[in-house]
RNA sequence: GCGGACGUGGCGAAACUGGUAGACGCAAAGGACUUAAAAUCCUUCGGGGGGUAACCCCCGUGCGGGUUCGACUCCCGCCGUCCGCACCA
């Protein structure tokens, strides 16, 4: 196909930015029109499509690189936060590639979920076909920013050939007894009439409806996260190329505490028949001295045991249940309790014993569901203890206090001292009584076992994944009266959702499906009934990356495709997710490993959380919002005013705040891309902002961005007779302009190379900023020198050329432009990374500061490799020295060649 | 409450391991071009003071201390903003 060439500019027909911006450029000899970012963007991806250029081979020998960015939900449309986050990814990728890796740079769809049933409640459109048609759309929109993507190895996580595989791994699993059924109090969210995990319930919401949750009590299907535990927080540490604070939270999440399992003698009189013996877990077995009560969760068995010929406590019991979850106001809840009537003997104090309490700030599903408390040196049980006048008995001396005067007030002390009031304990420092403490009752023998054990115990809870919903994989298991639960056997999957399904009443499609759930049991042949439950759709997001290695293969891995690609050496993705997402692809990275699929530990080396996009916010007089689409904002002298098109009606102007539907602060990606073009939004996205902190979207933000877009076009288009032809060689070194350009050009290389090694993109677009002022002042010179400066020239194109390679990973398309402009009919997109020239990054001369007494006088260019003394002699000769220095002798010299001169008086 | 991050011009931000604070961009002001506007180009742009001028001086990175020849950077103590976790025994 033919293309318009530089000097057949395009027809300018650019809708928006503004309809007066629509002329031609008259300024300058060339005359050199606007570029048109719609026409060239196209016709560029057209190309790259019809090139093929970012297909990745498996079979490609080259070092290989794996970038990711985390795949969307298909809503439907793009927001300003999908640009970021792949414009960033695909600036990795063309990095990554023009530096010879072999990239593989996919994308996929998260595409099961609530959404897709709520659309087809409301509009009676089947899930399926609303979220494929929704896919379309936006990979349409994601088309339009031009990514280097490999779209051979899209697929939808909804795709029967994903969710196959992914019913395969969880067959495996159970094999590796990684997945088990059991029945638990589950948060149930009554508004999407499902099951959530709990790190989907936030302040005792549903997180995507939020609706209050209730308790119910369900046979749920878990995966045994918790058997991984302690690798998951022990691997963190090798985690290097992640953000700490993302370690941080999953350290935190995990929890791991180190402590005794520890059982108390009961008064055989008082306590129930079979309760022989309450087990509590602790931490502070060195605090046992100061013990004043037994302290049992309301869903612990004892206590319903108790309960059941106790009323008072029956009814306590209930009222706790009721609390339960419905209550993030549970925050200042009181401690409350009542006594069981059971006492147990102090393990060390002969004769002492300790009263029962059931006490609803505990919890049954941490440690054994009963502690023991000790006021004194934990703030809950002081609370405790002080509501129902237990003894509060310090067992720790704080270093410093005053033994006869020391007393617990309002606050426990959880610190360190030394043991007093503790018998044998006493005089040790908590450490040591840990030890002590734990080393006795180890050696303790009651009921026949050692009274003590040390545990180590995790917070980390296994993640049950049984969801009422039609809209996710099935889980598939068979039921049978006979034989119980039965695995479908491989050979029958998959285990398809059906079609014909309704939407019109609230619950589980699936479940109230006429023939679907009935089957034969594999076993026995009987008749059976399928699980009608489906699967968390986190589990769908927890091995796509593992997938996109070998999408085309019948088993969920291609062992060796997917060893050689993993782990992802750079995922790029919100930190919303720095919990969940990230941990249950760990876990099912070891899981997938136990269960021969893959044979590498971690899914991601490197993970980069990108800050979100934000917009100011407008709010009208009556409380409604406006989009900024609405508002027109003048700026008199820096007092900014916006008002309504529409009605004139003056709206204020709010806080930043994340785009979001509710506040109507959005911008949608596709009217930007329309208007000035995907380049354009890209390069935004980029600057200003350091990519891991939000960045604020705004009109003169992107005209600024449109408007370096058509500068560079200038500069290369108006170059197109004063540089250097195609091939031209560099000058070789001398001095001048030339050899002042060329160092220009080598040194925003390096630094660009490097900001982009480290994500640091703002720093990069400074540097191209900054080389093209550069180079925009040199061929204004040149075209003014009479006769041409033949280095300049070369010169010229080298600079030039170099720009065009800097900026293409950012703006794709104008740097195709550009490079075809430049008289290439290559495509940059497949040039390789130039290398700058480490003879053009040092000066000969530097310029450094002098300082008397640490304020700056005056500043010394000299020769880079100065002796100190010489140094030292040209910075004293300074006049701003000399006379700052106004005859006071010198005590001393401070010379840090190359950096600075400090002059001490 | 616990844990973490961050406070730099009018704004977004730079500043490599302690070494010229404010690169680069946005906004603003003035000027050139134009019948005019847009676009483009040039200049100024942390605060205060002095000088006819080239320039010079003082203050300045949330606040108060400290270490150092020298601190946005390190240490101690505050204040503020944001984000996680939240009875985990």
């Amino acid at each position: 196909m033919t293309r318009p060439r530089l000097f057949a500019p395009y027809r300018i027909d650019f809708g928006r930015p503004p309809a007066g911006r629509r002329q031609r450029l008259v300024t300058g000899p060339m005359a050199a029109e606007r570029y048109n970012a719609r026409e060239a963007e196209a016709h560029w991806q057209k190309v790259w499509a019809e090139k093929d250029i970012f297909r990745t081979r498996n079979e490609d020998l080259r070092s290989k690189y794996y970038v990711l960015e985390m795949f969307p939900y298909p809503s439907g449309r793009i927001h300003m936060g999908h640009v970021r986050n792949y414009a960033m990814g695909d600036v990795v990728a063309r990095f990554k590639r023009a530096q010879g890796f072999n990239v593989l740079h996919p994308m996929g769809w998260d595409a099961f979920g609530m959404p897709a049933e709520n659309a087809a409640m409301a509009n009676k459109t089947h899930p399926a076909k609303w979220t494929y048609a929704n896919i379309a759309a936006m990979r349409d929109q994601l088309k339009s920013m031009g990514l280097s993507l490999d779209w051979s190895r899209e697929f939808a996580t909804c795709d029967v050939e994903y969710y196959a595989r992914q019913q395969k791994l969880f067959l495996d699993f159970l094999k590796k007894d990684l997945v088990y059924r059991k029945l638990s109090k589950v948060n149930w969210d009554p508004v999407d009439q499902t099951v959530l995990a709990n790190e989907q319930v936030i302040d005792g919401r549903g997180w995507r409806s939020g609706a209050t949750v209730e308790q119910r009590e369900l046979t749920q299907w878990f995966f045994r996260i918790s058997a991984f535990s302690e690798d998951l927080l022990g691997a963190l540490d090798t985690l290097e190329r992640w953000p700490e604070k993302v370690r941080i939270m999953q350290r935190n999440w995990i929890g791991r505490s180190e402590g005794l399992m520890l059982r108390f003698e009961t008064v055989a009189e008082t306590a129930p028949d079979g309760a022989a013996d309450i087990e509590v877990f602790t931490t502070r077995p060195d605090t046992l001295f100061g013990a004043s009560f037994i302290g049992l969760s309301p869903d612990h068995p004892l206590a319903a045991k108790v309960a059941a010929g106790n009323s008072d406590l029956a009814a306590f019991i209930a009222e706790c249940r009721r609390m339960g979850t419905s209550v993030a106001v549970l925050e200042s809840a009181e401690k409350k309790g009542l006594d069981t009537g059971i006492r147990v003997r102090h393990p060390f104090v002969e004769g002492a014993t300790l009263p029962v309490y059931v006490a609803n700030f505990i919890l049954m599903d941490y440690g054994t569901g009963a502690i023991f408390g000790c006021p004194a040196h934990d703030q809950r049980d002081l609370e405790f203890a002080r509501a129902y006048g237990l003894d509060v008995v310090p067992v720790v001396l704080p270093d410093g206090a005053d033994r006869a005067s020391f007393a617990i007030g309002a606050e426990a002390h959880t610190g360190g001292g030394v043991m007093i009031n503790s018998g044998f304990l006493d005089g040790l420092n908590p450490q040591e009584a840990f030890e002590a403490a734990a080393s006795e009752l180890e050696n303790r023998q009651l009921g026949g076992r050692p009274q003590g054990a040390r545990k180590v115990n995790f917070r980390l809870r296994d993640w049950g994944i049984s969801r009422q919903r039609y809209w996710g994989c099935p889980i598939p298991i068979i039921h049978c009266e006979a034989c119980g639960v039965v695995p479908v056997p491989d050979c029958d999957l998959p285990v398809k959702l059906p079609e014909d399904v309704t939407f019109d009443a609230p619950g589980n499609p699936l479940a109230r499906h006429p023939a679907w759930s009935k089957t034969s049991c594999p076993a026995c042949g009987g008749a059976a009934r399928r699980e009608t439950d489906t699967m968390d759709t986190f589990v769908d997001s927890s091995w796509y990356f593992a997938r996109f290695t070998a999408p085309w293969a019948d088993t969920p891995t291609e062992r060796a495709a997917a060893d050689a690609w993993l782990p992802v050496d750079q995922y790029i993705g919100g930190i919303e997710h720095a919990i969940l997402h990230l941990l249950y692809s760990r876990f099912f990275t070891r899981a997938m490993k136990a269960s021969g699929h893959i044979g590498i530990d971690e899914p991601f080396a490197g993970l980069f959380t990108q800050g979100m996009v934000v917009h100011e916010t407008y709010r009208a007089g009556d409380g409604s919002w406006a989009s900024p689409a609405e508002v027109a904002i003048s700026g008199e002298g820096g007092q900014r005013r916006a008002v309504l098109k529409a009605s004139g009606e003056e709206v204020r102007i709010g806080p930043l705040e994340k785009m979001s539907k509710s506040r109507r602060n959005t911008v949608d990606p596709s009217d930007i891309i329309d208007s000035y073009g995907a380049d354009t939004a890209r390069w935004f996205m980029l600057s200003d902002s350091p990519p891991e902190r939000d960045v604020n979207w705004t009109e003169d933000g992107v005209n600024g961005a449109w408007r370096f877009v058509q500068r560079l076009w200038r500069l290369v288009a108006e170059s197109g007779e004063i540089m250097a032809p195609v091939g031209s060689p560099p000058p070789s070194p001398g001095g001048g302009a030339a050899m002042a350009l060329r160092k220009a050009a080598h040194r925003a290389l390096h630094s660009v190379g490097q900001d982009l090694e480290r994500l640091r993109f703002n720093r990069a677009v400074a540097a191209i900023y900054e080389l093209a002022n550069q180079l925009v002042a040199d061929a204004a010179a040149l075209r003014d020198a009479p006769g041409g400066e033949p280095d300049t020239a070369a010169a010229l194109r080298e600079g030039i050329e170099i720009l065009i390679q800097l900026m293409a990973p950012m703006m794709p398309h104008l740097a195709e432009e550009c490079w075809r402009a430049c008289g290439h009919d290559t495509l940059v997109s497949q040039q390789p990374w130039p290398q700058a020239d480490a003879s053009l990054l040092v000066e000969d001369t530097v310029t450094i500061a002098v300082q008397i007494n640490g304020k700056r006088r005056d500043e010394l260019t000299i020769a880079r490799d100065a002796a100190k003394e010489d140094i030292e002699s040209a910075a004293l000769a300074l006049d701003n020295v000399t006379r700052a220095i106004a005859g006071k002798p010198v005590r001393k010299v401070i010379i840090v060649p190359q950096r600075i001169v400090n002059v001490v008086v």
